[in-house]
DNA sequence: AACCTGGGCAACCGCACTTTT
DNA sequence: AAAAAGTGCGGTTGCCCAGGT
């Protein structure tokens, strides 16, 4: 999976609005699942990688937008407390929120915690009230804050094995890429987050939202998306020529970019 | 008004894992 | 069974912007 188009430089850097639509037409198409043939035929000169980043951060209709309600950021400490830094997983528990994105907010969260504390210690006072971040305060050990891994659970390379490769954790990442997307209520997953872990991998929200992103978004593709073998049709000449059959030919028609207000939170959150 | 600083966010990178050939 | 290709994840970086000096 080299390269898209040897001879033409790979795209990198910010998406522009062109991009994007394209993108999000092309997902429409295809789903959201085949990136790099995705990337190939869409004629965007970026890698599979990106545009799946671009796709799963940014451009995914069930994404939420805007500041972590108080209730998320209080499970987000809770799941951190109890996972360490598996952003995805933690994500999945909270609908509409990217990996990315909460791993930000941890960061950035826990910069300023880290801050209050160090001024809360250092200047001869005793006070350690982290008051309402549940587990947080319990990698006082030490270890900083942002690169704790958690409480008990490290995200360690051993335990990423448990859970990819290993059979039981295997539910976590892979059988739930098509996940049932059932919404959960806070609620829920608070509860959710009580059980063991072995039950409590229950997506909030999966990848496949090939239909709704079709629909909200790609006026080429009015009706439901089209079915995983659709793909098999379009092996047979996948490169250039299905690039230029799929490519709209002038992607800044009015008609054409209608369908998809660019990029903004707005628009994406439905 | 100009500069500095920190927060927030998007995107890239490298690695590990899974799936396909 | 092994290799290659594809995908997902976590860590990190760099840019932009708002607020402060």
């Amino acid at each position: 999976m080299k390269m898209v188009q040897d001879h033409q430089e790979i795209r990198k850097g910010p998406w522009t609005e062109q991009e994007d639509f394209q993108l999000v037409c092309f997902v429409g198409l295809f789903g959201d699942r085949r990136w790099d043939f995705i990337a190939k035929v869409s004629g965007l000169n970026r890698t599979g990688k990106s545009c799946r980043l671009r796709w799963v951060n940014y451009l995914h209709p069930g994404l939420k937008r805007g500041k972590m309600t108080p209730q998320e950021e209080r499970l987000v400490l809770e799941l951190h407390s109890k996972w360490g830094n598996r952003w995805s997983r933690i994500a999945r528990k909270l609908p509409g929120r990217t990996d990315n994105e909460i791993k930000n907010y941890w960061r950035t969260h826990m910069r300023k915690k880290a801050q209050e504390k160090k001024r809360a210690v250092s200047p001869s006072s005793s006070s350690s009230n982290c008051s309402s971040s549940s587990n947080i305060t319990t990698n006082e050990g030490g270890a900083s804050f942002y690169d704790t891994g958690g409480v008990g659970i490290v995200a360690s390379s051993a335990e990423k094995k448990n859970i990819n490769g290993g059979d039981p954790g295997k539910e976590d990442d892979n059988n739930t890429t098509k996940r049932d997307q059932r919404e959960y209520s806070l609620d829920d997953i608070w509860e959710d987050i009580n059980l063991p872990e072995v039950n409590s991998i229950e997506p909030v929200y999966d990848g496949s939202y090939g239909e709704e992103a079709c629909k909200f978004a790609c006026p080429l593709v009015a009706s439901p998306p089209l079915p995983l073998s659709w793909d098999s049709l379009f092996k047979m000449d996948e490169d250039q020529e299905s690039k230029n059959m799929f490519l709209p030919a002038t992607p800044n028609d009015n008609q054409f970019l209608s369908g998809f207000e660019y990029g903004r939170p707005s628009s994406l959150t439905g």
